[in-house]
DNA sequence: TCGTAACTGCAATATGTTTGCAGAAGCCAC
DNA sequence: GTGGCTTCTGCAAACATATTGCAGTTACGA
């Protein structure tokens, strides 16, 4: 585990368990990744079988809650996990191929602005649902198709 | 069951039930507000009790699938039900208190230029995740006690 | 009014998440 | 190191949300 996150744990009188190790150090090698609390106690257990899915969950809620980790939404599905970045970023999710893209924090200065102006709203993360470029020339080339054979 | 989704119904061959007026009638007299299926239930059973959550959960899923009604995302918990309007609006949520603001989408229109510039996203809907005007100034109103008693 | 295909209610099931509890183990004091 | 105390884990059961199979009901065109 990395000196940042064994210090916080440590420092808060938390204990230093291999499975709590396990599960930050599945999180930080995928780092970039939205993985599911099922999908990291699959990595954790590919190498520790024994590994309760439970002890999953309270690890990451023990890890959301120290800010550790973030949880994103990128739908009404399931949670989905990640280390939390120095620099935040935001999602962009294909309702499609449920491809996810990120946003950089800088590109929506003049969004959050606006939600502080209109709404004395403090944004901290936005989900984008739409369509990606890959799947609109899917969607364009199905259309040209169908108007090619009517 | 208003004229529009009446008609919808009827000219695709799907049969016009009480139960589908009752969920389609709850979602347009509660416009503005997001309805899980399980409210939506309930507001349909103060009339009849004997309708079922599945019925509601399969009339939802038709609703949605002729984009009479939308389903909304404001977090990973559940899903929210609204009318689909003729505007789209986007949805603004507060951690702390849950409250669902809306935001027009022609104040998204850059963001969306943006999304269609960078990554060549077609943006649909957007969700934005933070705190509100109530709970920042009572956020910020603890910090001044803490700070008048340290 | 009748017949049929579509629809509903019910119960069972699937999937994701939480919890109670007994046993295991990290960590501090010695 | 060793002991002891408290936290943590594994397991199984519970819980919440959503889906499905099936038998009986019903909308609706003929």
């Amino acid at each position: 585990m990395t000196h940042h996150a064994t210090r916080t744990l440590q420092e808060l009188g938390y204990r230093l368990t291999p499975q709590r190790t396990m599960v930050w150090e599945v999180l930080r090698r995928t780092r970039g990744a939205h993985l599911s609390a099922e999908d990291v106690c699959a990595q954790v257990q590919a190498d520790f079988p024994h590994v309760n899915l439970s002890t999953v969950y309270r690890t990451l809620e023990l890890l959301v809650g120290l800010k550790l980790v973030r949880e994103t939404c990128l739908g009404s599905d399931r949670r989905y996990y990640e280390v939390e970045e120095e620099v935040p970023h935001h999602h962009v999710v294909c309702g499609l191929c449920g491809k996810v893209e990120h946003l950089s924090d800088d590109s929506l200065q003049t969004t959050r602005h606006l939600l502080n102006h209109v709404l004395g709203f403090e944004m901290r993360e936005a989900t984008f649902f739409g369509v990606c470029r890959t799947c609109l020339s899917a969607v364009n080339e199905g259309e040209e198709e169908h108007h090619a054979h009517p």
